[in-house]
RNA sequence: GGGCGAUUAGCUCAGAGGUAGAGCACUACCUUGACACGGUAGGGGUCACUGGUUCGAUUCCAGUAUCGCCCA
């Protein structure tokens, strides 16, 4: 049963709520309430525009850490933006299996036990990986619901799901069927960590120290040739050396030209191996002699191809020399690489050792050097799937923001190898292909032909069909990359291979996918290599790439540097939402990456704090509403009546026009970080520094108010009340928590209605008035000006002083009049006069405070009361701002140049800037001639 | 080696062909009936360097330097 939704804290009574916002209890009981009332379960079949996004999958094994949290603000926004925009929008969540990542950790759980897998064997093995799932797979996605994810739950999927294992099956079967799926022996990337082969964006080149060996290989004609008794070779590798079946070199290479075709005997194995010409070997490197390793080395594959070499494996699967090797059979790779040295220096061969630093392969996830070997995988045939992708690309589908990702996708696209999807291992989607082991004497072998089909039935019928009624069938042992599965998520979480499934129909392609530039390859273009092969279409319209979060010294966060900071401890000291909202504050260039200040000995972060200290402002700003709201809460929905509204109403009301307008088409373009740093200034500098204080007055009309008082309260109400309801929906992609909470307590909405089902509000593009704007940003600084002189000349707070404003300025002038009673109480005034200069000459003349902006003069009829020194240096400094500005603008303009090429407005403004100066320039100093 | 990005205040970053902005930090004053997670005021920058285009360059162009990333 679900409980009635408790109150927000808002339902206490105004005066007993906590003047700081406490965020745990508010976030947690929204997340609660969104997902018990289903708030983001759409339903398919609903009209209207529709959104769509496909989170990307976190690994199962996996704990959230800031990249998480950086996408999941960025991508939740989005979301919960186009939710208020009306359109039905699907959310869709979920993890991968990780194949590698999980059996690494149950096969480090078996070993502590003195098990391994193999012993275990694979069903008993799978048993435990699912166990192990159900235990510890919900941790990250429960870590993602204390983000605020406005996802569907309901439609949470996991890429070993039924439904998602049938369409990775389906997809294997169609590409098989294309010839895009083949079977061969290559030579792959192979992780002797995790003892499987891995593709080759599993592994990450790391430059290391390193040395190069120089030995010797005898000619095999002992007498020697053309003086020459042995080549002498250099390499990275010496143990491969037992693999070596050339040596080559450049045949444009005089020291070595006479040689080519004849032979070197290669020690241990006594072994004759012809010396080759290839043009590929670089004559300046070593000693331009390459020895040639077909079966360990990917430039010796290649060379091999050319030239028709045989393939020797000397190294086996689990890293050690096999029996290829001779005499250092059994040893593993490294130390047969000592072993060798050792024995060729003992025979007189090693002619030197050089420190030599290079690249070496690393695998990504085993942290050890991949070797390169020989063996039979399935790979995925690249080039007619990216040569679709490469089309559409041309054609702008999909859209990259920022564009500049789109080439580097493109470039990726061209020229790519095929990929090695087979992975030997137990935990993933087990290879639908059958090997027809009754041919091949009940084993399976290269030669064993094999069927591909969607299910063992299918499969046995097949090779029923093709060998006789006396098949024996085998499933092949391995298991594809997780990536093959991540590459159908945008439409197997959708239902596809079932094209008529409603949420495919309703929301494929995908609107928008959001994620981090590190996976364009892994994933990005997997996807859309997949989807135009399956469904014809590029599944995402745009996709958004956003940079990493790296920390307080700009490295990237790593676990291996241990350097990651707690998306979680942030959480718990500040909340949710403002740790979302500082995240998107500091993204401002789209795919840029963004650095977060932390104290590691506190655990704090000033930027998560500032955001914090926000939503506490938003909160108080709310309290002080309800305080002066009365207890009706109806003004939030209440009309405007134009004709009563007084000036700082419209200007509100323009402001909050304007800010809707520029924060809405900045989320519409990924600008989240500038939408939020315009709600930021909108909130704190107009709506509390000026519009609250503004109407206090109003708020509080005193004992017995006049019924135009009354009425003039409740404008100042309806309006207050209108622009924080509109903030706050403006607000809530940002903060959803905070503004689902105040936008209860300030419209009085029941709990069964949310504020994250609200429509955007519609912008009243009649309270747009610019020059009204103007105006109030001049009294502002007039106001500014009042406050600054009573800094200066240490007038205390409480000191009430009149002031006089002097001006030629007649829009000035009338603005400064119609706000005097405004302005007495911003500057704790008791009387404002507005005066001209030419017509006012007496009541100038009075000595005191003076300030001067531009052409408005400040005077505070004060003499005595005040600190001449500070005045007279305050004033100085304003006089030397002027003169170095008069003497810019007069030498600018004094350029017969400018005065011909500038732009007339450039020229017109310049002069009038000009003439501002020198009017400043002699107020200044006459003030200051006063002062004596 | 090829490509991309960055270089602006102490820090993190915006910005735009016409005298440089924000947040944080800093300084001074202020417990004022929303908020000290606050208010008011203030200090602080040869916009990496060198050339070029332009009446005018921090902004555009070329090069240099430093840092970072991706690919080979």
């Amino acid at each position: 049963m679900t409980e009635p939704l408790k109150s927000a804290d808002f339902s206490k009574a105004v005066d007993a709520l906590p003047t700081t916002y406490d965020p745990a209890g508010t976030e947690q009981r929204w997340q609660q309430a969104w997902e018990k009332m289903a708030a983001f379960h759409p339903d398919p079949h609903a009209s209207g525009d529709t959104f769509s996004l496909v989170i990307p999958p976190p690994n199962v094994t996996g704990s959230l850490h800031m990249g998480h949290a950086f996408n999941t603000a960025l991508i939740d926004t989005i979301v919960r933006f186009q939710r208020l925009q009306g359109k039905n929008v699907l959310c869709l969540p979920g993890t991968d299996h990780a194949s590698i990542a999980v059996q690494t950790i149950l096969e480090k759980q078996l070993k502590e036990e003195g098990l391994n897998r193999d012993e275990l064997g694979r069903e008993a093995f799978l048993e435990r990986a699912w166990s192990w799932k159900s235990e510890s797979g919900g941790r990250i996605v429960d870590q993602l619901r204390r983000l605020g994810y406005s996802v569907d739950w309901q439609r949470q999927r996991f890429t070993l799901d039924t439904h998602l294992s049938e369409a990775v099956s389906e997809a294997f079967v169609r590409l098989h069927e294309k010839g895009l799926i083949y079977r061969g022996e290559y030579l792959v990337n192979w992780c002797p960590a995790s003892g499987s082969a891995v593709s080759d964006l599993e592994v990450e080149m790391k430059e290391v120290d390193g040395h190069l060996w120089h030995f010797k290989y005898p000619l095999k004609s002992n007498s020697g040739i053309h003086g020459l008794t042995h080549l002498e070779v250099a390499t990275t590798r010496p143990e491969t050396m037992l693999g070596d079946v050339a040596v080559a070199v450049n045949p444009l290479d005089v020291r070595y030209s006479q040689l080519i075709g004849e032979f070197v005997t290669l020690p241990f194995l006594d072994r004759d191996i012809p010396v080759i010409a290839d043009e590929h070997v670089d004559q300046d490197f070593g000693t331009g002699c390459v020895k040639v390793t077909p079966a360990h080395d990917p430039n010796d594959f290649a060379i091999g191809q050319r030239h028709g070499l045989p393939q020797i494996t000397v190294i086996n699967k689990k890293g050690k020399m096999n029996h290829e090797a001779g005499p250092f059979e059994g040893l593993d790779r490294f130390d047969a690489r000592k072993a060798v040295i050792e024995a060729l220096d003992k025979k007189g061969l090693l002619v030197k050792v050089e420190n030599h630093r290079h690249s070496v392969p690393y695998s990504d996830r085993g942290k050890v050097p991949v070797e390169p070997l020989l063996s039979t995988q399935w790979f995925v045939r690249m080039e007619p799937m990216a040569a679709r992708c490469r089309e559409q690309f041309l054609k702008g589908e999909p859209r990259f923001v920022p564009e500049r990702w789109g080439k580097v996708y493109r470039d990726w696209l061209t020229d790519l190898r095929d990929w090695c999807i087979s992975r030997q291992l137990w935990w993933g989607h087990r290879i639908p292909a059958w090997f027809v082991i009754s041919e091949t004497h009940g084993e399976v072998t290269d030669a064993t032909p094999y069927v591909v089909a969607r299910s063992e039935e299918e499969a046995r019928s097949q090779a029923i069909s093709k060998f006789g009624q006396a098949v024996k069938i085998q499933q092949d042992e391995d298991v594809l990359d997780t990536w093959f599965s991540s590459g159908l998520w945008p439409f197997s979480t959708l239902g596809w291979p079932d094209e008529t499934s409603p949420d495919f129909e309703c929301w494929y392609p995908t609107s928008t996918l959001v994620t981090g530039f590190d996976i364009i390859f892994f994933w990005v273009a997997r996807m859309t290599m997949m989807a135009t092969a399956f469904t014809e279409r590029i599944p995402f319209a745009d996709v958004y790439i956003h940079g990493l979060v790296r920390d307080e010294q700009n490295r990237k966060m790593s676990k291996s540097v241990g350097n990651g900071i707690d998306p979680l401890l942030l959480i718990d000291r500040y909340g949710t939402d403002a740790l979302r909202f500082a995240l998107i504050r500091e993204v401002a260039g789209a795919g840029q990456d963004i650095r977060l200040d932390y104290n590691r000995k506190k655990d704090t972060s000033q930027t998560v704090e500032a955001s914090r200290n926000f939503a506490n402002k938003l909160w108080n700003a709310t309290r002080f509403a309800l305080i002066n709201l009365g207890n009706s809460r109806a003004e939030a929905f209440a009309n405007i009546d134009y004709s009563t509204l007084q000036l700082a109403d419209k200007w509100i009301l323009s402001r909050l026009t304007r800010v809707n307008r520029e924060t809405a088409q900045r989320y519409k373009a990924y600008g989240l970080g500038e939408a939020a740093k315009a709600l930021y200034e909108f909130a704190w500098n107009d709506l509390c520094d000026w519009y609250l204080e503004l109407i206090k007055r109003r708020l509080n009309p005193g004992d017995n108010p006049a019924p135009s008082a009354l009425l003039d309260q409740q404008t100042a109400r309806t309006v207050l009340a209108k622009v924080l309801t509109e903030l706050f929906v403006m607000m809530h992609p940002l903060m959803p928590h905070l503004t689902e909470e105040l936008w209860h307590a300030i419209t009085g909405a029941s709990n069964q209605t949310l504020l994250a089902l609200q429509s955007w509000p519609q912008a009243n593009e009649q309270y747009l008035n610019s020059s009204l704007e103007e105006s109030f940003s001049e009294l502002f600084s007039s106001i500014r000006l009042v406050r600054n002189l009573r800094a200066v000349a240490g007038l205390k707070p409480s000191q009430s002083v009149p002031v006089r404003f002097i001006t030629s300025k007649q829009n000035l002038a009338v603005t400064l009049k119609k706000a005097t009673a405004d302005i007495q109480a911003l500057t704790r005034t008791n009387s404002v006069e507005v005066l001209d200069p030419k017509t006012s000459a007496s009541k100038i003349a009075i000595k005191g405070l003076v300030g001067v902006s531009g052409e408005l003069e400040v005077l505070l009829p004060v003499e005595g009361l005040v600190d001449i020194d500070a005045l007279r240096s305050r004033l100085e400094k304003d006089l030397a701002k002027a003169e170095k500005e008069i003497a810019d603008l007069s030498k600018r303009l004094a350029n017969s140049n400018f005065a011909e090429k500038a732009p007339a407005d450039v020229v017109a403004e310049s002069r009038e800037k000009l003439s501002d100066a020198e009017s400043q320039a002699a107020l200044a100093r006459k003030r200051l001639s006063d002062l004596h």
